[in-house]
DNA sequence: AGTAGTGTACTTGTATACTAGAATATCTTT
DNA sequence: AAAGATATTCTAGTATACAAGTACACTACT
């Protein structure tokens, strides 16, 4: 598990909710591991009442499982679940497309812009780490400009699911067509077509699904029995 | 604050919650009003940390704002928050009964004819009270027939803030007609016609919006200034 | 050797103690 | 009387103590 040091006016609950998004999201945190309350208070240099205010939000969006008095668990990859997220994504990301083509103003596209530039910089270059934070920056500008930035924020951390998947995308797959998909978007909101935009998201997320089953052959302890007796266990 | 006996089984956290989201629905806990922890704790029979564990959770979902050292204050109904609230159930509810039209089973409809019949009666018998919560269950198991209950629960903390307007509309509007879309709905659903189902979707959720106009001239101190100075305060 | 039983070392859930800061009332000073 | 300083009393944030239950290893007995 990866520690960065705690930020200045942080609170310890977000320092520790921010250590263990990040490290879900990187998968340093294996799925299925154990995480101890006490361990990571410790590890943190915190106490343990803040840890355990973000392991219940973290278990909120089933990213961790708490058994009372047994211990705690970084949830597997359950495909029932990065299925509704998935589903989830694909028709906000949709409605909320069509809301930006129609409310986009010289700023917003601007922002889309940069962005897309430096995304495509950092491909040519093959500096791949920063592509990852940069997607999620332009679908987060998406949401802004549509005026949905509450349900980009809400749906945040449901979405780690679906971009635990998307590290192991990275890691195994490295296929950066997705470079290209933001580039079209940005054209298409310009544009201000909607078919051409709800069309994009769709082949755009379509990516992911594709990329899941590879890597469900070849990382198969991370992931949960499809269609298996859900949560139940001997 | 009206505050029910605590369950057999359910945990301290799971009480508070409980009863501060039943609170905060019907509005007997008022739109800007303070909550203590310590005062809650007590007036429950249980400790601050439980308390404050449920209050977190409500702040994410911006039903409470805590401020350090300040206090915290059930969130007034904001007009941004319950318009991004809508969209997101619109195309939530539009795109799950697309689904459910396909996935339905003659269980998944005799459960909605169930629940459909109960609304009727008690609209014809006057007992007003019961159709809230079978309106929710409504809609809920038309998440269950579409498989994708995990996007129904976390959005049902979200969608206090449309629901607490439709508290007041039920005080105010007295207004039963949705009774009439949900049986429409299921007739749709059994006929597998995705084209109506979806167009009554939008219908149903339409009427809750003219509501609030009628809502904010007669009970403004509960609304938020729109377009106002959002957050701020002097 | 095998098995029942017990103790120990964990876990999370809850309660309480302490810290730091904000707001307000009160007292002092001008 | 008005204004400024101060003490008190709130608040939430964090740390620690205790309670209850699980899992497992070890012991003792058959």
């Amino acid at each position: 598990m990866k520690i960065n040091t705690k930020h200045a006016r942080e609170s310890a609950r977000d320092y520790a909710l921010r250590v263990l998004k990040e490290n879900i999201l990187s998968l340093d945190l294996v799925p299925g591991s154990a995480i101890s309350e006490n361990e990571l208070a410790a590890q943190l240099g915190i106490s343990r009442t803040p840890v355990r205010e973000a392991i219940i939000e973290l278990s909120k969006a089933y990213l961790i499982e708490t058994y009372p008095q047994r211990g705690s668990f970084i949830s597997l990859i359950d495909p029932k679940m990065v299925g509704e997220a998935r589903f989830l994504r694909r028709i906000t990301d949709t409605a909320v497309i069509e809301t930006a083509c129609d409310e986009a103003d010289e700023e917003g596209i601007r922002q889309l812009e940069e962005n897309v530039t430096l995304q495509e910089f950092y491909l040519s270059k093959g500096i791949t780490d920063k592509i990852f934070d940069l997607d999620n920056q332009f679908h987060k500008a998406i949401y802004d400009i549509a005026g949905k930035d509450i349900i980009y924020e809400i749906h945040s951390t449901l979405m780690l699911h679906f971009d635990r998947v998307r590290t192991l995308s990275v890691e195994t797959v490295k296929d950066f067509k997705v470079v290209g998909d933001h580039r079209k978007m940005l054209e298409a909101i310009k544009a201000r077509d909607k078919v051409t935009a709800v069309e994009l998201v769709n082949k755009h997320l379509n990516r992911y699904q594709i990329d899941e089953k590879e890597i469900r052959s070849q990382r198969p302890e991370y992931f949960k029995a499809e269609g298996g007796n859900r949560g139940e266990e001997s």
